[in-house]
DNA sequence: CTGTTAGCGCGTTCAG
DNA sequence: CTGAACGCGCTAACAG
């Protein structure tokens, strides 16, 4: 049996109260018997059972706000999935969860929704943040006062002290280029498209691609690296005009992969392609032979573990603090 | 707020203790006022709080016994990991994890130590099943008593209404063919090597690669299918003279990656391979480009998730039925 | 500074 | 057949 404070207490001959005062720090106590305490309970090896905790905390409401950079993505629908999966987990705890959509990448209403979230009684935010000024000076604000703040999918490389729960994008950079490795033989050109760097993980991630195909496969190159757009029509045009611009053999894309897919078939090329994200789109492409092998990031899970951290957090004593990687996966169509 | 039994005890106008006869079917309970109760709690979509169930059952002193059917395995010392994983998340339920080894492969022995779990009081048990009358005895009469148990990574056809925790097998072996593809490019001989098709799950997965193989890839052939021992020199034999008796390009290996790695060293043929489960032998061998890809069963993910079901059977009433079969996962050089 | 008490939601005696 | 009362381990408000 796993020791209590109830025993800390008949032990040192106080109340439990008084064990509580000198376990947790609250005060108003004498530091002798303080100290007894502490050491008894550290003899013992006493651990505050948490799910006891959680019971009398209850009470408290509290609640977990999550606040979306867009109105609506395929990729951040499944991480809606994740986060709903963690809320099932956590209501017999009386936690309360609730997401707010700003919209797309506009800072304005992101903070906006923020406030709003923080006048509906939120203790606790998970934030996939936009990188602009107001975003940040309210991120920085929250964080100094002690609010507890966890990014998710994205990270801000201004406030290190913030826990990010995302890809390992340098990680999934890397495998890219494994894939393509493996496809090509170590010969040919790629083509490289990829969504907006003002994310900054798609930054790291190309970075991953091309430094570790300059380490191990000498004989690709990477023909051109091209940023995509938002608009779906817009991506298909430069996807289609960057495929008669640069001669490839191989493509590394993320973005919009209906509009990709598309623009591939009609150039219709000899072309060997590596995805990103798995959506019902890639799935049948893979399915189909049109796309070698995607690389999923697990959206779900990464929904999962951002709520799970903060619900940890707020509802333990667990200091919120590095990053949580999540892996990637590789899948191809035999994966189905 | 969620509803609960005090909240119907008020509507209803009975006391608590009667909502939880009605609720539980505790019985002793006029049937009118049982079926009132249990309307209203419909009505109001009554859920029991597990973790208040929880800390009041702890009394109960629920113990999960996982029985291995091996002293020791690098595969189950990973599953070990995932175990110990949940162990620390359920024991604030006051619930005990306790292992027990038999001797490798010894039906015997495995009885012996499921009889000691029993003796010491298991109320659930993991179970890793060697394919032998005296076990499956074992279990039919335990699991027709009412008994809970788990199968991890490994299963019994005899006794389908156990669930089994475990790799997909049919998948993996199917992504193993989705690897073969991509490395030959579509032709070519390749060479299975497998561990004692005595553990079910291995036969499947042969059937898996080898169908997958037949209906995407009419040019790779299968040279040979063989049958590996537990024993690391005989393996090492058995691998070497079986690539000298047929010539192939590739090889899928499941078993002793020690002895099959330097096997196929010391023959020092050109050999593209692909290995089963990540090891810290694996893992070297595909850093330095001695294996293409390893494909992982991710049995952290099995030990932990074969526990957290039984836990939820114990301490909810979530039914134990269907098989849990996880995903495997596939690793490149770059994936390190 | 310290102890008593109530309560979180549920299960379980023990009276009636 | 039904209800009051206690306990699981911890927090918190209130006396002292």
């Amino acid at each position: 049996m796993a020791v209590t404070m109830k025993d800390i207490a008949e032990i040192t001959g106080v109340s439990i109260a008084t064990v509580d005062r000198a376990l947790k720090n609250r005060g108003r106590i004498n530091p002798d018997v303080a100290a007894r305490i502490r050491k008894v309970a550290e003899e013992l090896n006493y651990k505050t059972n948490n799910i006891a905790k959680s019971l009398s905390i209850r009470n408290r409401q509290l609640k977990i706000a999550i606040v979306f950079h867009v109105q609506y993505s395929s990729f951040f629908d499944e991480v809606e999935k994740g986060i709903q999966k963690a809320q099932k987990e956590i209501e017999d705890y009386g936690i309360t969860v609730q997401i707010y959509r700003s919209k797309s990448f506009n800072a304005e209403d992101q903070l906006k929704q923020i406030n709003l979230a923080l006048s509906e009684g939120a203790s606790g935010l998970i934030l996939v943040p936009i990188d602009h000024e107001l975003i940040i000076n309210k991120i920085i604000e929250l964080h100094n006062s002690g609010f507890p703040i966890v990014f998710l999918s994205n990270f801000l490389d201004i406030v290190q002290t913030i826990p990010s729960v995302r890809c390992d994008y340098t990680a999934s950079g890397r495998i890219a280029a494994g894939l393509i490795r493996l496809l090509s033989q170590g010969q040919g050109n790629v083509l490289v498209f990829s969504n907006s760097f003002s994310m900054l993980g798609h930054k790291h991630r190309v970075a991953g691609f091309s430094d570790t195909l300059a380490r191990f496969c000498p004989d690709i190159h990477i023909s051109s690296i091209i940023e995509l757009p938002s608009d779906i029509i817009d991506t298909y045009q430069i996807v289609y005009s960057a495929l008669k611009t640069y001669p490839c053999q191989y493509v590394l894309f993320s973005g919009n992969s209906q509009a990709g897919l598309k623009a591939i078939q009609d150039y219709s090329g000899d072309i060997v392609s590596v995805f990103y994200d798995l959506t019902e789109v890639t799935k049948q492409a893979l399915i189909q032979d049109q796309i070698s092998a995607v690389i999923d990031q697990t959206p779900i899970h990464q929904g999962y573990r951002a709520v799970m951290i903060l619900f940890e957090h707020l509802t333990t004593d667990t200091p919120l603090s590095s990053d949580k990687l999540i892996g990637c996966q590789i899948l191809l169509k035999e994966s189905f």
